[in-house]
DNA sequence: CAGTGTGAACCTTTTCACAGCA
DNA sequence: TGCTGTGAAAAGGTTCACACTG
């Protein structure tokens, strides 16, 4: 066991772990191996087991995690040990699905407010929540206290939203939104963009198509060079 | 400039900066340096040079890189340089809004396929493309010559849904499905869990708040000791 | 004896700092 | 003179391999 901080990279596949070690519960499962818990979640044993041990010593030697108990240890560490209230801004396509998704509530997050700016939109009731003005945020965020705002707007607001997010109150976002939003240190921003992440795909895509295309031409030299 | 192959964090952020490039070259800049456009992607500096060196030399000593010119080269090196069909599998909430999103379009892809398995979804026309039955996959990849595909159904079936793919020659994935999928080797995954990245906000959010609170303290004990 | 916990080795990524060019 | 391109140093992350234990 090591004291902290608990590395990045860790804090990033906790969840992952957390995902899975859920579904092994929800199966019956009381006890996992770390080779198990890297099966089912796509890392290695070895980066599995050094993770844990960012946590404390919750593994039996010869034996594996108990895990109910990790789930409960993995839980405290990332404060999932009670809801979290989330204010969505933008209620376009992505903003309405993921005030109807549901993965949330089942994994520690409660939708508390949806703001936007379109008159049409305002007054209607998604997800069970009614959309309200983006000018009403600090009096949705004061009073839920909510500190972990959604940005689903177009691009060319999003910079301003998230100001007035950090000014009501909000101290993380994540953005949806194709920007990189700028705010004062203090407010945590992750971003998360769709195209890009195709974009990423789509290089890797091209590159091992390329490398399948030499493996090929070599193969096809090598049965000439046999004839 | 270096030979390839460029490590795998500058292919993670060579879109970031293409889509900062773009929004420059849009609002009529033609030139542009490594802290201007780092200021724009959220980076620094010296990660915007070394990333763009593994491209070649681009830039211009004393006067920073041509926007259009380094669009091109970043599209080109990213495979951008004609549009990327892509097939969405799971028409729910997330399904409709990506097949909605025009970002996608503005960024060189085209939903070609839509699928799923409800009835009452099948034959439903959304953004322009009709809904098709799981099975007319293979049809669909093949006519379409898509190669990506991306995953928005439950968890529970998304692992099936990505077999199917993979078969029907499918090679790269972009899984929104909460589960770990597991594939032959030569298929490419990347995932976004929704619930994750707002458990990773929250972690920070739950630290940073500790954190400012030992500082609070810190404070207090001061203006304690001066009095 | 199966499987954790962890130093040590290795690899990747970031940052520094500056020579060299337009 | 201003800013790129890049070696070299530092930091961060992953993998190895094995002592140790339930």
């Amino acid at each position: 066991m090591s004291r902290r901080p608990i590395p990045e990279a860790t804090v990033a596949r906790l969840p992952v772990y957390l995902r899975a070690l859920v579904d092994l519960a929800e199966a019956g499962t009381t006890t996992v191996s770390s080779e198990t818990l890297a099966g089912s979640s796509g890392v290695n044993s070895a980066k599995v087991r050094k993770d844990l041990s960012h946590l404390g010593s919750y593994g039996t030697r010869g034996k594996g995690y108990d895990v109910p108990y990790l789930i409960h240890q993995i839980r405290r560490e990332l404060g999932l040990t009670q809801d979290w209230p989330i204010v969505i801004a933008g209620v376009g396509n992505l903003g309405h699905a993921l005030a109807n998704y549901r993965g949330f509530a089942e994994r520690g997050f409660r939708v508390v407010g949806l703001v936007d700016v379109d008159p049409s939109k305002i007054g209607e009731e998604v997800g069970g929540v009614r959309v309200r003005h983006l000018d009403e945020l600090p009096r949705i965020v004061r009073g839920q206290a909510s500190a972990i705002g959604v940005i689903c707007t177009p691009a060319a607001v999003a910079q301003e939203v998230a100001e007035r997010m950090a000014a009501a109150g909000i101290r993380s976002i994540l953005n949806f939104a194709p920007v990189t939003l700028s705010l004062p240190e203090g407010v945590t921003v992750r971003k998360v963009d769709l195209a890009i992440e195709l974009q990423i795909l789509a290089f890797y895509d091209q590159r091992n198509a390329a490398l399948a295309d030499v493996k090929r031409r070599g193969r096809a030299v090598a049965s000439l060079a046999r004839a």
